[in-house]
DNA sequence: CTTTTATGAATGAAGG
DNA sequence: CCTTCATTCATAAAAG
């Protein structure tokens, strides 16, 4: 990695709005913002499958007791007591959250039995898994979707930039409230090529 | 990674939506593009970051698991001193929290939906506020209000608790317990960094 | 400035 | 499906 090394200096961007109008002030066009935005997807991409590949990379290594976050059936057997702790909540890892945003997004509103089963049966290979824990995912997934989509439809042409307000809270501001840009194709195959062409893009950018 | 850290511009225009030279593009301005750019400086430091990390995991193959699994960190990268990421949380005005306060004790068990509406209209008056914020905190301000009173007594009848790894010591957890060892490698406090921060930053690009 | 605490928000699971 | 709860995560605010 070499990309960091830039030395600090402002965004420089070609100058295709300098129309002779002597107006000096940097602007982008639609096209440029597009670049942008594909620029930082891509990054994104890149990120979740470093992690994908970090998660089950540790996975492989690590078969002692995870600290916080990942899945641990707490055998502690309840010493002498009545109540038994069982600290057990599955928290999806990279890599089946990755598979299973996939496949919401992929549109089928339709989880039947048969394909959580399916679908289980895929995520097991990267994690331990139910099928309850795959029901209720795309349970809350879908509502809280919903949820989103019922408010802040009320953005028109407001520009943050005159009010003052420095408080970006119109309605319900969420991260997930819209995905314009929700990454382009998540295909894991590509990591080496989008890889080289955003270090070129990035370079580019500066 | 040091090029993020610029000294402020110099070419600040607030307004550049026409120039009147009759060319109708949308434009951004300097500030947005820094936006941007520093954007994806987070992005590009996230995946060196990770990328060395990666280096060294795969250099102690056969290691003892290297638990970067559950990555946890603070920031997304605080570069410049600025803070332009979106993610912004809502913090109650006093009057907004006295209101909130004493709808609370009201003794009304039951925030429901109408209720929210009605009582972010009034908050609104004081502060911006969402209705989503309304409902985050009164499903906190009940949990941690239940969490107390069953922790409080629990001071001196702990001797029916067994001698288990769950210690509840009446608040919270110590989230120093999550951070046993790190990385092996330099500064690995800092390579942290979440799923959900890549989906917040994409997301708050709009 | 660094560490700790308080608390807004995210989310897996349970109930209806 | 929808609501509610419990637990955890992340960060603004407070403490040192």
């Amino acid at each position: 990695m070499d990309w960091e090394n830039q030395p600090p200096h402002q965004a420089r961007l070609p100058e295709l709005n300098d129309n002779g109008c002597g107006v000096n002030n940097k602007v982008m066009t639609d096209e440029q913002i597009e670049i942008l935005r594909k620029q930082i997807a891509a990054y994104a991409t890149i990120c979740k499958q470093l992690v994908e590949l970090h998660k089950s990379l540790a996975s492989q290594h690590d078969h002692e007791g995870v600290r916080l976050g990942n899945l641990y059936c707490h055998p502690i057997v309840t010493s002498g007591g009545h109540k038994f702790m069982g600290r057990q909540r599955w928290t999806p890892t990279p890599v089946q959250l990755q598979i299973l945003e996939r496949i919401f997004d992929q549109g089928h509103g339709t989880p039947s039995k048969h394909n959580i089963t399916e679908i289980t049966s895929e995520l097991s290979q990267h994690g331990q898994v139910s099928e309850t824990n795959i029901y209720n995912w795309f349970q809350n997934r879908r509502a809280r979707s919903k949820r989103k989509q019922q408010a802040a439809p009320a953005n028109d042409a407001a520009s943050e930039m005159e009010t003052g307000i420095e408080s970006p809270n119109g309605k319900k501001t969420k991260p997930e409230d819209f995905q314009p840009l929700h990454i382009p194709s998540s295909r894991s195959e590509d990591l080496c090529f989008q890889y080289r062409e955003v270090s070129a893009e990035i370079h580019s950018l500066d």
